[in-house]
DNA sequence: GCATAATAACTAATGCTGTTAGTTTTGAAA
DNA sequence: TTTCAAAACTAACAGCATTAGTTATTATGC
């Protein structure tokens, strides 16, 4: 019945605080007016649609995996940087499954707001590979690489795809997968340095 | 305004064919009901409900899937099966964007019914990888490793994560990809070789 | 201190989902 | 030809996002 004074940022934050309890990648606007006690077409004076509200949630979470980074591997250089980073990126999708979910969900090849809004989440990968003093190119590659094994980890983890053959755990096989990532790192280094030549095709 | 003869083959045949086309990995009732010229509540008669569908078309899309898996690795083994089966892995996700959209989306920990429908997914890559003599346990770590590898990478091409950088091609990263894990898999059995034991931790 | 304008709440309604209950039609078996 | 189950139907509901139009509150200018 009355001007409550809400803000956007708070409406985020209540969708924020719902998304990391519940673990699900969203929240439904009726549950969202629910918990901050005002009707559901209220938050239309506040927010675009759905879509812009996850989108805010998306930034939020972004910031947010962005520094969980970046903090984790101040300080430390190659493989240690990479293994510290590795660490970062399975405990936060643990830590916020909703959130990490949000992440992995969002963009798409047509969403170019979202593609630009996720960037600082692919520079710091690109950062940590600069180390290794490899072209440019090489780099393009291998950032791929290391993001595609860590995100297919948790993906697979999160289905449930990871829980056969449970005899043996899962922190063990992400540090192999890690450490198949900086073998193979090294062997295109080895090889990049003898030939003078980026040569994986062979 | 007839009894069609519609049977459940003929509405998850329908369901297919509209996730091939719109690759999505899901249709409305409404839409299919549309489709196959009947009202929306005349699928009750053949279908529990939306989640029995989905099971059905998870089913012959895992079918599908691992029949396009075992073809490819047909009389091959060691590494030249590996990368065959990659190949095998991307061209059907790149192809069946919906179907492999919808195996990497119904799972889930609690889902046990949706898990048990997934193992030959989990047995293909197991038996391949069982050509190297590794030990059980090694096994249940490396095949997680491989898929990790192998989802990551369909997953982040289709969110569009891998469009930066484009100035390389993915089929290089893909590339990159295998030879790494191959190259990781290699590093391992020589350990294992030498210290008869897996020593991945140090 | 009071009128005004903007803000933020509201109610009512729409269209899209999935789903259920109850009813009629159809086609095949007795 | 009657009978009965299968398979279609209509009508209705609940939950979702969303829009239009309305009222109440708050802050601002005179």
């Amino acid at each position: 019945m009355s001007a409550k004074g809400l803000t956007k940022q708070m409406i985020v934050a209540e969708a924020v605080s719902c998304i990391e309890t519940t673990g699900q990648p969203g929240v439904s606007l009726h549950e969202l007016a629910r918990r901050l006690g005002i009707k559901t077409p209220s938050l239309y004076n506040h927010i675009k649609n759905t879509k812009d509200l996850q989108y805010e949630v998306f930034q939020y979470a972004i910031d947010m995996f962005v520094s969980h980074q970046k903090a984790a591997i101040e300080n430390k250089t190659g493989d240690e940087a990479v293994q510290a980073f590795a660490e970062a990126y399975f405990s936060f999708a643990a830590a916020h499954k909703g959130l990490y979910r949000l992440i992995m969900s969002i963009p798409s090849e047509e969403d170019e707001q979202a593609k630009e809004m996720a960037l600082p989440l692919l520079n710091t990968v690109v950062s940590l590979l600069s180390d290794y003093g490899l072209q440019e190119e090489a780099i393009a590659h291998w950032q791929r690489v290391f993001r595609a094994i860590l995100h297919g980890f948790i993906s697979q983890e999160d289905l449930g795809y990871f829980y056969y053959y449970k005899s043996s755990d899962l922190k063990k096989s992400r540090d192999i997968a890690v450490r198949c990532f900086l073998d193979g790192l090294h062997a295109q280094m080895r090889e990049t340095r003898n030939t003078g030549e980026q040569a994986a095709d062979s």
